[in-house]
DNA sequence: CGGCACCTTGACTGGTTGGTCAGGTCTGCT
DNA sequence: AGCAGACCTGACCAACCAGTCAAGGTGCCG
């Protein structure tokens, strides 16, 4: 009764260990991105997840360090998201698939996408190193792709990094302010409005940039 | 030499009680745009200003109270810069004046702007009322205002909230992320950069609902 | 079955924080 | 000048928090 823990007592150490990691992650995950790394608590991670708060830092050496691998995971999927970003061919493919990629994830990891705005806005403080390596990196190498689409004619000339800053807010803002959305349209999005909202950004984003959407409807 | 806290030592006693209380409010808002709520302590606060701790607490009873009125303080400001938004006739005129305002606003109250982000991020605990009643009311007006326009076929049909979302998420990132953008610039962005994005987000939204800016640069 | 490594946990601690308060200082008014 | 009330502040406290620890439980391997 008390080694359970509320994982299934079936599966090899290690895979145990890993569910157990897991249960954490998620459950700080919320609780930073309720409450702030400073408002959270880990006596408040511990309940969300039904451990004793000394069993956390038995995972986790430090609060800190639990909270970096939270910002870690986000910014993995973050990452992964963008592929469809240069495996398509046009810039409408690429563009529309990324932008409708994001979307989703700012409705499936709302959490994740307020953790990573928290530690961006507050100066970065853990995962500086990220911004200065992995981000930039993957940065230079889409500006320039959607540089080769202005030489192109693609598209129309525009500074790419306020391209890709409008995409990322605009995405990012249905996860960020969702509470705010929620209320001005009291209640949550519904299947119908993340299509439509989805749909307008990409049109939006897609005509300004001088692509004509291929498929317009007739009046 | 005790009575001085840093402030002008002339002025009556009313004036003096507002420069305080302005003083210290700056002083919170950086606090609490670079702490949040549960990292911003008073100390800081008060270290910040020069003022003893206890002093704030003659001002401000807690430090819930203070938050609010940092959080007060902007949401003004944020429904003010909307006055261009319904003065202007053509809605070329009125948007990009709006965006353009509200890109001047990211960069001159970057801190304040991200406590509001904060405080809405993290379910508005504090303000609530505000985004039922003011913000409720302002955004149907504004709403109202598009609706007549896309019925006038001055602007193509999308749903007007989707719009404002996107006007307000992008121009708020220049100062929620402005860490992230400066980190990948490699420093502050200057005036010309400024300019330039502006000008970018305006014609890339202005377009994407269909308004084609009527100063087309020969190429 | 015996021993060892891994896991769990209640109780504890050193340090920090929001908030209080008593006593002092200064200002404006009469 | 003298006083009343506004203003200032060092010292203090109760509450809380991240992190520790030692004692005990559990599964695995020989």
């Amino acid at each position: 009764m008390a080694q359970t823990g509320g994982a299934e007592k079936t599966g090899s150490r290690a895979i145990m260990r890993e569910e157990t990691e897991r249960a954490i992650l998620d459950a700080a995950e919320v609780v930073f991105a309720e409450k702030g790394f400073g408002g959270a608590t880990m006596q408040a991670i511990a309940d969300s997840c039904g451990l004793p708060k000394a069993n956390l830092h038995y995972y986790f050496a430090s609060k800190e360090k639990l909270y970096r691998r939270v910002v870690e995971r986000i910014f993995t999927i973050w990452l992964e998201a963008a592929d469809s970003f240069d495996t398509e061919l046009s810039p409408e493919a690429a563009l529309r698939s990324y932008i409708a990629r994001k979307m989703q994830l700012s409705r499936e990891h709302r959490y994740g996408s307020k953790v990573w705005a928290n530690e961006v806005m507050h100066g970065a403080p853990i995962i500086q190193d990220y911004l200065e390596t992995t981000l930039r990196s993957w940065t230079e190498t889409r500006v320039a792709v959607i540089r080769r689409w202005i030489a192109e004619e693609q598209v129309r000339p525009v500074d790419p990094r306020w391209l890709l800053y409008m995409i990322w807010a605009t995405t990012q803002h249905y996860a960020d302010f969702a509470h705010q959305i929620e209320t001005l349209n009291h209640g949550p999005l519904d299947d119908s409005q993340w299509a439509s909202a989805t749909e307008t950004v990409c049109d939006i984003i897609l005509r300004g940039i001088g692509i004509r959407p291929d498929a317009d409807r007739p009046a």
